[in-house]
DNA sequence: GTCTATATACCGATAGAC
DNA sequence: GTCTATCGGTATATAGAC
């Protein structure tokens, strides 16, 4: 008889989710197998599926435990003192943070954004993200009341997300250099380019 | 025996390509079978792997025929008559609706950015990209002397694309709306925020 | 809770005829 | 240039023992 690896139900899930979140962002749904999943936890294919009725059931559970711990990782910035200018770069600050500090939780959501049909898109949006894009978007209409606040809110968010995004081809395209990736220096590009825009004095400070 | 459906090698290539591309731009490389492909040319799996030596090849040549038809579609508009501005202003405006115009380039550059390895992500910055990339570099370099270029080029192509990233998710999110997907609307959002900024005059005028 | 064994389908790729 | 037929491998998923 197989000695027991885990004691509760609940013990084999986590250590396959700790597992397949992984593995998924890295490699996408149909580039993971359950085989290399089972393989990564040290366990069975039929063990896997005593616990995950199918594959996609195991991603979309992935997601879940990927996306969920992120939630309450960006607090309520505007609930925090100072003036609007130094909430917005908290913002931009702890959001770039929390992005390159977790590279799973990022690449996951991009590839939900190719993947995901609309069912699940929409699920994400109103489940996942509303609390926290509500966020943003109160910032957005609050230092920039005139704009549209959803464009807006894309466009910071976004500027952050594409950062990171493009960090493996950055060093292969002109003048890219390694520090370019820190998550300091592009949370204060972002944060110069947002509040003063190309053209200002003749161009940024981003000495400053 | 069969008829012949293409009189010569390269319209097969031509015909079996232009259903590869979609097909991987859709559902990513290994998210599609040598099977799909045959099947949506309407040739059988032998056929194609006459004309192309295995998957891989296959991938690898859908990028290249995807990405060259773009090359020249962003020509040099720094050589365009104007001021900075003007020029900056109809480089967004053109990027934007190339990017938007052909769906299928853009999910392969996002797809790249996530699943190829160095070794292709320097292939396609220094083989597709880097021209292109170059002339934003410049326009940056003018338009915004003060500031690190290549973080700055990041920035404005970023911004651009990744408005066109979250089009499908867009509308679950609070205050999305419809219009937002437009590119002349991305567009003059995008050229607004990058020369005034959120903050200038109290906020931008998103309605000029 | 975990296993071995297996069912069934699909995968990438090839052989050889026409 | 195209096909049918097929190989060996792997995919998801299940059955049933312990």
């Amino acid at each position: 008889m197989a000695k027991a690896k885990f004691t509760t139900s609940q013990d084999a899930i986590t250590a396959i989710l700790n597992e397949s979140i992984p593995l998924f962002a890295k490699n996408g749904f149909s580039g993971v197998s359950i085989r290399h999943v089972s393989k990564a936890v040290g366990i069975s294919i039929a063990t896997l599926y005593h616990h995950f009725p199918d594959k996609k059931t195991l991603y979309l559970k992935s997601i879940e435990r990927a996306f969920s711990d992120k939630a309450e990782g960006l607090t309520d910035v505007n609930n925090t003192p100072g003036t609007k200018e130094e909430r917005l770069k908290l913002f931009i600050l702890r959001f770039t943070e929390l992005m390159s500090g977790d590279p799973n939780f990022r690449l996951l959501l991009q590839r939900e954004l190719l993947d995901a049909d609309n069912s699940r898109l929409q699920l994400l949006a109103e489940q996942v993200f509303k609390e926290q894009f509500q966020n943003v978007l109160n910032l957005a209409k609050e230092i920039s009341p005139k704009c549209d606040p959803h464009l807006m809110a894309i466009s910071i968010v976004g500027l952050i997300l594409f950062h990171l995004e493009t960090t493996p081809i950055r060093m292969y395209l002109p003048e890219g250099r390694e520090e370019h990736n820190q998550p300091e220096v592009i949370a204060h590009h972002v944060y110069v380019l947002l509040t003063e825009g190309l053209l200002k004095n003749g161009g940024l400070k981003c000495s400053d």
